[in-house]
DNA sequence: CGCAGTTTTGATGGACCTCAAAGACCGTGG
DNA sequence: CCACGGTCTTTGAGGTCCATCAAAACTGCG
């Protein structure tokens, strides 16, 4: 997978365009956004905020990829999300940062100081309607995703896992997920425990538990190969007939 | 307790009117909204929706506590949710209910049939606003209990379920969380261990080991009195001097 | 090659689940 | 009043899944 940086300043241009917060913005608006936007970049492994710190501004993630996640004292820690292109980081009316932010991969954000785009959002109902539709959205994600942490055994974890990343992979080059399809994992073992509520080497050993059963194949450490997606879909313990996969 | 049925039609006197999502309604706006509103009242263990169910109207609670939850094909269930006086239920721009809500006390809902709502949004900012803010806080709070979830072990999740009903117990009665405080659980054994991803049995011989070792003292089953509230917050794992208890 | 980071694999133990039964609570009806 | 049944809760015994601790294998890189 390319990250390299994202150089283009031109909104129209913009990879993330008709999916982030700004998608819903006529031209003249999104003039507005425009004027008020900078880029930043990061390497992968770099912190983009910690939790507690107060937060200058919101952004997209242009490229790349980023956690959200929460630590304990002692070191327990539990992603709460994964961010990635046209996702939004930060909320308009807080300042303090709730959680850490890391770049898994090198990352891309598109940035706004947060007054300027408060004012903004003010002026321009679309933002906030968009906004509000995403973060709509990433709350039945987050639902979602706690019947997987409080109720899915190890192995049906890890099948959930890999059908959202297949998912993402998929919807990202815009085809559907099918039979056959590849992509790369994007998180070490680490973070994949760290998203499943897991450790480390339960991942390692489901994966291979996964792979030994013909569910996964793998190229390599990182690079996953699914025969058969209903297969995988039947091993997240998911309900089967609940609609169509994507 | 008392969950007796909410009587009055004047938003004027609304219990959750400074809470819900008209709160940020001037005069004129409660009005329109005062025309399309209607309320329904449920006992308790009634279902209000279910998940795949088509959703005709959004509502916000005004009265009483229901559950949002989800729940497997071979009987897992996982509570994401607990819907309190002035949480709203329900989205704009979506058909299908997601998830299952459940009365657990008489429960007194004020509903907006979907359109009309939804055409309302369109032009009274306010409402959007404060929907958005709400949905933002309700997103964080997923968040937070996914760390409960993933990482916490039976006791923690136990003394982070208790500390919650506290503090919601002290805001309904526009209270400091204190020492000495006394509140009833509203949840039985079963939808508390739905709620943390424990089973009834592990639920009930935590609260027994919590109440030996003096954390908490109990009155009957349902009604918890807390000696000491420092003494929880730290059974509960969390950071200590992360900034005010309540 | 040697080293650091990541992943795999193995051995062991413990936290929590499962199955089972008894006890507490509460409303109903004899 | 007390017996009765239903629901909820507690307690016990045993098993299992996953965490923990430990070490080896693999990968990429100077």
């Amino acid at each position: 997978m390319n990250h390299s940086s994202f150089n283009s300043r031109d909104c129209g241009t913009c990879p993330i365009r008709h999916r982030a917060v700004c998608s819903r913005c006529e031209p003249d608006e999104l003039e507005h956004l425009d004027e008020i936007k900078y880029y930043r970049t990061y390497e992968a492994g770099q912190p983009v905020i910690w939790a507690g710190d107060p937060m200058e501004f919101v952004a997209s993630v242009v490229t790349g990829i980023a956690t959200l996640s929460q630590t304990m004292e002692d070191g327990r820690t539990q992603m709460v999300g994964l961010l990635l292109p046209s996702d939004f980081i930060g909320r308009p009316g807080r300042e303090i940062a709730p959680f850490d932010v890391v770049a898994v991969t090198d990352l891309t954000l598109c940035c706004f100081r947060k007054k300027p785009f408060e004012d903004l959002m003010g002026s321009t109902p679309s933002i906030g309607t968009r906004l509000l539709q995403m973060t709509l959205d990433e709350l039945d994600s987050a639902r979602e995703w706690m019947l997987v942490l409080g109720r899915k055994t190890a192995r049906e974890k890890i099948a959930s896992l890999l059908l959202i990343i297949a998912r993402r992979d998929a919807a990202l080059y815009k085809r559907l997920p099918a039979d056959g399809m590849a992509f790369d994992l994007p998180l070490t073992r680490e973070a994949m425990a760290d998203y499943l509520g897991l450790t480390l080497e339960t991942v390692s050993r489901q994966i291979s538990a996964l792979k030994k059963s013909g569910v996964i194949q793998l190229q390599g450490k990182r690079q996953v190969h699914i025969p058969d997606l209903q297969r995988l879909v039947s091993e997240t313990g998911d309900d089967l007939d609940g609609g169509p996969i994507f």
